[in-house]
DNA sequence: GCAAATTAATGATTTATTCAAG
DNA sequence: CTTGAATAAATCATTAATTTGC
């Protein structure tokens, strides 16, 4: 066979809606779990790997990012250019701005129900200090581990009723607000 | 008690004495099935994690560097200060030079043994282009699925007698010296 | 001598950059 | 040119050294 097939991956457009449904809902660093049941979830779609989710997120964050960095570059050279020509309208807004407002750091983090189609959102109400810094604070995460093996000699299983990962871990909430032990370190000084 | 425990690991002299070897035994980003390698060898002095040896040589890596380029740009900058004041001896070779060349790309990778305490190193000769990218092309490699679990409950196995991982895949030449087959590639314009 | 306070090392994460397949 | 894959650089956060006041 020499299976050379492709070497990496092609999502397949359901997976990719999926991903981009669940990057819109405010994914942006899913965890190992999260990860994982992702990939449980898509693989039902087609081909993938964990890593393939890995770096889809990492990839479409980054690379969001860095379009609306280009384009609110651009209009600030823009404005540099035009040097409030007579100021016509202070600023009306674009939804250039409110994109990369909202791009900025998502609150959302509903990880209640990650894939979107079933749909409840809980209005994510009271967020108080919320992010952060979008880190992770120790816990589970990342790392290797793939194939090296027989490598999932088929990957499209239908695993009976999907589930829809239930969180294993806690109920949900708490994502990365891992604060909840010894938090007592607050006196950082500076 | 309370095992909140550290949340980070913190290598045991031996895990760290071993870590050290193998890099200088010119390791540098292992794969995942040499990860797995080192890190079964690597429990047996003490609790440790896949992502551990990962992290570790990537930040050894990186700080080596890091300390051999401030080092090395300091004696530029002497340089600059001295600017060939009567060239007394053109350039004597001082060690930093000789480890900046060394540490630049190491050309070792005898992958035949991991650990050291074996002993063996072929002398390693002929190290034509080595490097290049340095990059892993494809392959397997990193990625998350970690404990998630209970992890970990106990770590300490003896592993019995140790058999010092044989390396399944291939032999063991042809590490990442993957240049060694289009390497005529230097016609890259620019 | 010791514990609180600073600082230095370094483990863990995120971000930016790069390489290459399609 | 787009984008998946991989690595390097930058950054954060926690633990160990160390200093300092008592």
């Amino acid at each position: 066979m020499s299976p050379a097939a492709s070497t990496r991956w092609c999502p397949t457009p359901e997976q990719l809606m999926i991903l981009e449904e669940m990057y819109r809902g405010g994914i942006r660093t899913p965890n190992a779990t999260q990860i994982q049941q992702i990939t449980a979830h898509l693989s039902f779609y087609g081909k993938i790997e964990g890593k393939n989710v890995f770096y889809w997120f990492q990839n479409h964050k980054a690379r969001e990012r860095q379009k609306l960095r280009r384009k609110l570059s651009r209009q600030q050279q823009q404005q540099q250019q035009q040097q409030y020509p007579h100021h016509h309208f202070l600023h009306q807004i674009d939804p250039s701005d409110a994109a990369a407002a909202a791009l900025q750091q998502i609150p959302l983090y509903n990880s209640t129900q990650i894939v979107p189609q079933i749909g409840g959102l809980k209005e994510s109400s009271s967020n108080d200090d919320i992010e952060r810094s979008t880190r992770m604070y120790g816990r589970d995460w990342m790392m290797m581990m793939m194939d090296v093996g027989p490598a999932t000699p088929c990957c499209n299983r239908p695993l009976k009723t999907l589930q829809l990962f239930p969180i294993t871990t806690s109920s949900s909430l708490k994502d990365e607000c891992t604060t909840s032990d010894h938090l007592s370190c607050s006196t950082s000084s500076d």
